[in-house]
DNA sequence: GGATAGCTGTTACC
DNA sequence: ACCGGTAACAGCTATCC
């Protein structure tokens, strides 16, 4: 029978000695399907005489097929033998094969069933296809038939469709428990959020209850109705925030200790549990995706939320928050009103869920479709895991045969390899300017490595005829082949198509454009790391050394020129350079643009990325020198732009960047500093009054390690150590808020000094003023030459008279 | 013993 | 399991008077 197809998970198994891959999704009439399709699994060996080798391979036992290919490796043209065996033999016909011949080395081993099912010409995750099948039933493919979907079918012929569009069907969840450590509580309730569905499920006081809270009468009632509900509701997807990490753990354990086995999807699987750390839970042939590991690698880098948590990320994104509810009152003290109140807490935090899932969803959707790794897979990667794997999903293009993965003593040796010298800063003077422009160069380190061809099957150990040099510092050279090497040649596709998407984008925008324009972004940003990554495939430290090196010395040469032509060069950091127009037309200085551009190599290319009308560099707080990353714009039409400045860092008070912010404004916007200075003359004034709201004077830092491996005792660790008395849950990765009170003790330390929010005590009226306010505006002040700190001092001199 | 300079550890940003 | 550069704090320690 035919239909069309899209394939949402996959998983694999083995019949008689063949491998299957097992892929479960939607026919467009949105009919559960699953489909069983061939994947004959194989690896490489690496031989300087396959030849003579090729009959003793074939006879170690469980390979199935041996052959020579013609392949490249590493760019090099190379005999290799293709081994075929089952997939759970690979580890071991491939020892095997090494006791053959010491000298062998074998490749590609280390490819899942699933990735090599698809780089063979398999369906691709997330992509519409006609299909044709034969109808599995009953006990055929080992019982496939008998699984609980609409269709089963084994694959016969597909063809991939033009058609984009998929709108899943999502259930977000989320559990409230009384203890936070996994396992430890009882689960009070569930909410269940889907298309036209909101229910709590809650064993907890629901006499007088919300009509979407169903009451039951135990913990046990309630994870097996979760389980109910989840059959009956039948998404795609289910989702939660932290779920690999909290939600999936905490049911798994709950279950457990209720003695109940809870049976999720179609395929009726257990919560599976991923070795090792992090977490992430699995459930067969439902697609589970736990947002926060999708925002922390891929969104968080557009995110202005100074935490990651799903209030932070929901104000910013949806325009709505978490509810608050008080989670210090025991369960049983807890009254009608205040249950109430918790059920509409639970049942939010689900609706916040679900809202940011279809707000992610085409962003998700496209990395799976351009990398081709399952949603699930992709959910979980880390930026150089998109990357690499997007090179390996393209290797057969190239013919290439991948180079392994680095094992732990080859990336203790990386690791023990020092620094490399990165980017360039000029130094600023300080001073407030008028009339600048920015240009930039447009993602110039990827553009470095696809003109110079930069990478790891690229670089030369020793100089040979006509190669690409580059010298990383005075007498230190490298070289790399001039033939264009497969990772360049890819990266200069992901700028092309990068390119194209943005065009169309811009002419007719959507949600889906936006997001694969973006994911090519990201792709080509993320490759420089990659290179200099130790857990990469194709890790080369020299590349990712020449690419900085070559980054120096093109903005340098651009500065150089840039002054040649009368313009004056303020400031440059990287890939970007800032300068006064002196007097010359916008045009004029767009026209020099293009002379620029027509003397960079390769696709090496310069941007304005913008006028502006003022521009503010201030002093270091030690020294007189310019500070550097620190800077403030205003457009023409008064757009802010600030960099680096104590406004942007979340480990100063609210007061402090408030104060900071306020006056940048007002000095940029009006070009002197007699408004600002009276502002900050108020506050000064209010501090001393005690009359700020203490809210305002948190300080929050966020905490980096255990508290047993810190060496020195900084006021968040000291606060932190605080709370664990307390027996507040402390964990890594936490914002700890604190504030700094008055202390008896003279010239006693900052964190002595430091109190938790909710603690009763006066603020350190000294300390807000010297260590916080001061160090905010005193620099900003400097440049008109107004002594903020006499300001200080002064006032307090005149209260003591 | 107290003051202070300079170094180290730490966080956050570009 | 992303790179290096930079600012700036608080804490820590050596050194001086």
């Amino acid at each position: 029978m035919k239909l069309k197809f899209i394939g949402l998970d996959y998983d694999y198994f083995n019949l008689e000695g063949q491998d299957y891959v097992k892929i479960t999704g939607r026919s467009s009439e949105r009919k559960s399907v699953c489909l069983v399709d061939k994947v004959d699994n194989f690896f490489y060996v690496l031989s300087k005489k396959p030849e003579k080798i090729l009959a003793k391979i074939w006879k170690v036992k469980d390979v199935k097929k041996a052959e020579i290919l013609e392949k490249s490796y590493l760019g090099k043209k190379i005999k290799v033998i293709r081994i075929y065996c089952d997939y759970s033999k690979t580890k071991d016909v491939g020892d095997k094969i090494k006791r053959v011949d010491k000298n062998l080395e074998t490749r590609e081993r280390d490819i899942g069933l699933i990735t090599r099912y698809i780089t063979e010409k398999g369906l691709k995750p997330l992509v519409w296809y006609e299909i044709e099948g034969e109808l599995i039933t009953g006990n055929d493919f080992g019982g496939a038939g008998n699984l609980d979907f609409d269709l089963c079918l084994s694959l016969k012929e597909s063809k991939e469709l033009d058609e984009k569009e998929f709108n899943p069907k999502v259930l977000a969840f989320d559990i409230e428990v009384e203890n936070l450590e996994i396992g430890k509580g009882e689960i009070l309730m569930i909410s269940l959020v889907s298309d036209n569905f909101k229910k709590v499920l809650t064993w907890k006081k629901c006499d007088r209850r919300q009509e979407y809270v169903e009451c039951f009468k135990d913990e046990e009632e309630i994870l097996e109705k979760f389980g109910e509900y989840v059959n009956k509701i039948d998404p795609d997807i289910i989702t939660g925030y932290f779920s690999d990490g909290f939600d999936f753990p905490y049911l798994r354990a709950r279950a457990e200790e209720n003695g109940i086995n809870l049976k999720l999807g179609r395929e009726k699987s257990r919560i599976l549990f991923s070795r090792g750390r992090p977490l992430n839970a699995k459930i067969k042939g439902l697609v589970h995706v736990d947002l926060l590991k999708f925002i922390e690698t891929v969104y968080s880098q557009y995110l202005q939320s100074e935490t990651l948590g799903l209030n932070d990320v929901s104000k910013e994104l949806l325009g709505e928050g978490k509810l608050e509810v008080d989670h210090e009152i025991k369960a049983d003290d807890r009254s009608e009103k205040q249950w109430k109140d918790y059920f509409e807490y639970n049942l939010q935090d689900s609706i916040l869920t679900y809202k940011l899932f279809h707000k992610l969803w085409p962003d998700m959707l496209e990395f799976t479709r351009i990398v081709q790794e399952p949603l699930f897979i992709i959910n979980r990667f880390s930026m150089t895991g998109l990357v690499e794997n997007y090179f390996i999903h393209n290797l057969n293009r190239f013919n290439e045969i991948a180079e392994k993965r680095p094992l732990y003593e080859e990336i203790g040796k990386r690791r023990m390899r020092g620094k490399y010298e990165g980017a360039f800063v000029l130094q600023p003077k300080p001073a407030l300017y008028e009339n600048l422009a920015i240009f930039d160069f447009t993602s110039m380190y990827a553009s470095i490595i696809v003109s110079f061809n930069l990478s790891h099957p690229t670089f030369l150990e020793k100089k040979e005829k006509d190669s690409q040099e580059v010298e990383l510092e005075k007498g230190k050279k490298v070289y790399f082949s001039k033939k264009k090497g497969f990772i360049p040649s890819l990266l200069e596709e992901i700028i092309v198509l990068r390119k194209k998407y943005k065009k169309e984008l811009r002419e007719k925008p959507d949600a889906i454009k936006k997001a694969r324009s973006n994911a090519f972004k990201l792709l080509a940003n993320a490759a420089y790391g990659y290179n200099g990554f130790f857990g990469a495939r194709y890790y080369c430290l020299e590349a990712a050394a020449s690419t900085a090196a070559l980054a120096r010395k093109f903005i340098k040469q651009a500065i150089n020129k840039t002054e040649k032509q009368g313009y004056k060069v303020i400031y440059a950091d990287t890939d970007g350079f800032a300068f006064l127009l002196n007097k010359k037309t916008k045009k004029e200085t767009k026209d020099f643009l293009k002379i620029l551009n027509s003397h960079l190599p390769g696709i090496m290319e310069l941007e304005l990325e913008d006028f502006y009308k003022r521009g503010l560099w201030v002093t270091k707080r030690t020294g007189e020198f310019g500070a550097k990353k620190k800077y403030a714009l205003i457009t023409e039409d008064g757009k802010l732009k600030i960099r680096g400045f104590e406004t942007v860092r979340r480990d100063w008070c609210y007061l402090a960047r408030e104060v900071q912010n306020t006056i940048l404004n007002d000095i940029l916007k009006d070009g002197n500093q007699e408004k600002a200075l009276k502002f900050t003359k108020a506050v000064i004034k209010k501090i001393k009054k005690r009359e700020v709201d203490k809210r305002d004077l948190i300080i929050r830092t966020q905490l980096k390690k255990p508290l047993s491996e810190y060496k020195s005792e900084g006021p968040h660790v000291a606060i932190a150590r605080k709370m664990q008395e307390k027996e507040i849950p402390v964990d890594i990765g936490m914002l700890i808020s604190y504030f700094v009170g008055e202390s008896k003790k003279k010239r006693a330390l900052v964190r002595e000094r430091a109190l938790l929010p909710e603690e009763k005590g006066e603020y350190d009226i000294e300390y807000y003023l010297n260590h916080q306010i001061l160090p905010a505006v005193e620099n900003i002040f400097e440049v008109f030459g107004v002594n903020v700190k006499e300001i200080i001092k002064g006032s307090e001199q005149k209260k003591l008279f």
